[in-house]
DNA sequence: ACCTGAACACCGTTCAAGT
DNA sequence: ACCTGAACACCGTTCAAGT
């Protein structure tokens, strides 16, 4: 019921008294059965992290399988924006790795990754999943100053390529963008010979 | 004033009476100079931006450069959280793009990219030094459910390889993986082989 | 055990009224 | 032009009181 509520018009729509309301009680009946307002926002975000958290795996490479697994997630997420907003204004946002993590952990060791790689490649696959979702969700709901954007970089034509200028100023695919960004990562993952990274870019992290 | 309290107390404790109180004086005259609270906190938003978005460039190559501009942008970020949690709040964290994306285009223009590859490329940098931001941000906030993790990790050794396992139950270094992936895809941006001390792209400004 | 009503402290906001 | 005080509608929450 909150769950619904909460679903069609959002967090700022979910009020106790909006809730009991809906459910024909006085206000103060869901303190004695939930607790207080935060007891019941913990309850609907593990209600919503368990609907919300399955994925579908498909493709026959480890890597297109990787590329599912990310595209189902997140549109997962989008499908929701209401539920996605809640679980983050609520800090829980970490809990959404946790059903997808087993999945992701199975598709990178079946990619021959392991260890201490194998870990590093599953947290850096889904939080570039879940972090996208989250910026392309406030994105969505605020067209913003899309003319602002456009004004910067009518004046930057001068100094930097005109075509790049003028591509900046147009709107994103998000899309196509959010699978450009996963492919690139889920093809650093899994290409065989590991990269010299950790001894090499430990001198470049500790340069500033 | 109340970029102060912003500062110290988070969005909680910035109301429109403890600012009032602040600056000794009545509730309502705020609202005869800044209009409501929304435009209150538009305002303090884009003064944000403006202190908050600016980066420091160092390194020789563009790959160096473009890795010392993210990690300058995080820590910025990272360094101010209330405040970077106001502009999400306010549903305007695609503004938080604008200030670095100049500087940005500028390295990937030198790093010989253009038009619509330069501009995806562009996005899709920020996107992943943004995005990484705001989920460290919370993650701090809520030691969550750590135990969680290791419960669920700890029966799944079977089904996977054990060390994996293992590594998916501690912590995350979170500087390490942000490192991992910025690097992954600046790798994938700027294709070239990229020599220590490139000629070409020391002329940065010769006109169009 | 389960629910109600009154009450409290806190919000943002409006508006007539003062100077 | 600038500020105040009273008032309103809305929160979350507590608690004695009902059945």
């Amino acid at each position: 019921m909150a769950f619904d509520i909460l679903r069609s018009d959002g967090l700022d729509g979910l009020t106790m008294r909006t809730l009991a309301a809906k459910l024909g009680v006085a206000v103060t009946a869901i303190y004695w059965h939930v607790g207080d307002k935060q007891a019941l926002l913990d309850e609907l975000v593990d209600r919503i992290i368990a609907e919300v958290g399955e994925v579908r795996v498909t493709g026959g490479s480890p890597a297109d399988r990787l590329l599912s697994i990310g595209r189902s997630l997140r549109q997962n997420l989008l499908d929701q924006p209401n539920l996605v907003a809640l679980v983050h204004r609520q800090g829980r946002t970490p809990v959404l790795f946790l059903p997808a993590q087993r999945v992701v952990a199975e598709e990178l060791t079946n990619a021959g990754l392991h260890g201490a790689d194998a870990a590093r490649a599953v947290h850096a696959f889904l939080r570039l999943v879940i972090g996208s979702v989250i910026l392309e969700r406030t994105e969505q709901r605020s067209p913003d100053q899309r003319e602002t954007v456009e004004e910067l970089w009518a004046r930057e034509r001068l100094s930097l390529h005109s075509t790049l200028a003028e591509h900046l100023a147009r709107p994103v695919d998000r899309d196509e963008l959010f699978e450009f960004s996963l492919s690139a990562l889920v093809r650093a993952l899994v290409t065989q010979p590991a990269p010299p990274w950790p001894a090499s870019s430990a001198q470049s992290y500790n340069a500033t």
